[in-house]
DNA sequence: CGTGAGATCGCCT
DNA sequence: GGCGATCTCACGT
């Protein structure tokens, strides 16, 4: 179950993001605060390709304020506010210009368990880290650190050494064009406890 | 376990 | 002004 993980440079995800996210599946990512660590291994990413060839992509019309992280360089953190309450994370794919990146859409928490239970009051182990939002929360990863770079302190990312075997679909909460099986770049480790149950509105026939 | 609706606000048209 | 890369709770099975 637990494969060798290695820490790599800034040029291992200046890759495409599609080819990036599967090899992210299984990486671990932790992040240090004052109340501790909290790591967390990875069990289901999503990929955003840029500029114009990927409506689902917030980076598809164009730079703006929001989405300008992703424009810079690879393995920085891209976080976004959505639904008037959340906070999701990607990591940013590809050279600078390429506006692309990974979503971190579910993992299981494999350090600092405690804390991510203070975090996340109420919610099951399996819970605590599984859908974007959650995750943010668990890793304790406000909205202010985007731009941050991932390979520096407070954050500490290794992937594994040999890629994880796993399954893709279509993404997840992405409607109309964009959505559905024309852009199949959901992936997930099967049987891991930490995907996301949140796929009504992807019309997937897993 | 599945479905459904509300919360809540920044971003973009 | 509309809607989102979502989550939680309520309620029916």
């Amino acid at each position: 179950m637990s494969e060798a993980l290695v820490a790599v440079g800034r040029e291992w995800f200046a890759r495409d993001s599609v080819e990036l996210a599967p090899l992210l599946l299984g990486a671990v990512l932790a992040h240090d605060s004052e109340e501790g660590r909290v790591a967390i291994r990875l069990s289901e990413v999503e990929a955003y390709r840029g500029v114009g060839e990927d409506p689902g992509s917030h980076a598809f019309r164009g730079q703006t304020r929001r989405n300008a992280v992703m424009f810079g360089e690879s393995a920085h953190l891209y976080a976004y506010f959505t639904y008037g309450m959340h906070t999701c994370l990607n990591v940013v794919a590809g050279h600078p210009g390429s506006s692309s990146a990974v979503l971190l859409r579910g993992g299981t928490v494999v350090e600092g368990l405690e804390l991510a239970r203070l975090r996340r009051p109420g919610a099951s182990d399996r819970d605590l880290a599984r859908g974007p939002a959650r995750l943010a929360v668990a890793l304790g990863v406000p909205l202010s650190a985007s731009g941050d770079d991932l390979l520096a302190p407070p954050y500490a990312l290794e992937v594994p050494t040999a890629p994880e075997p796993f399954e893709s679909g279509p993404r997840t909460g992405v409607s109309g064009a964009g959505g559905g099986a024309a852009f199949p770049w959901r992936f997930w480790i099967p049987g891991e406890p930490g995907v996301s149950p949140y796929r009504r509105h992807a019309r997937s026939d897993d």
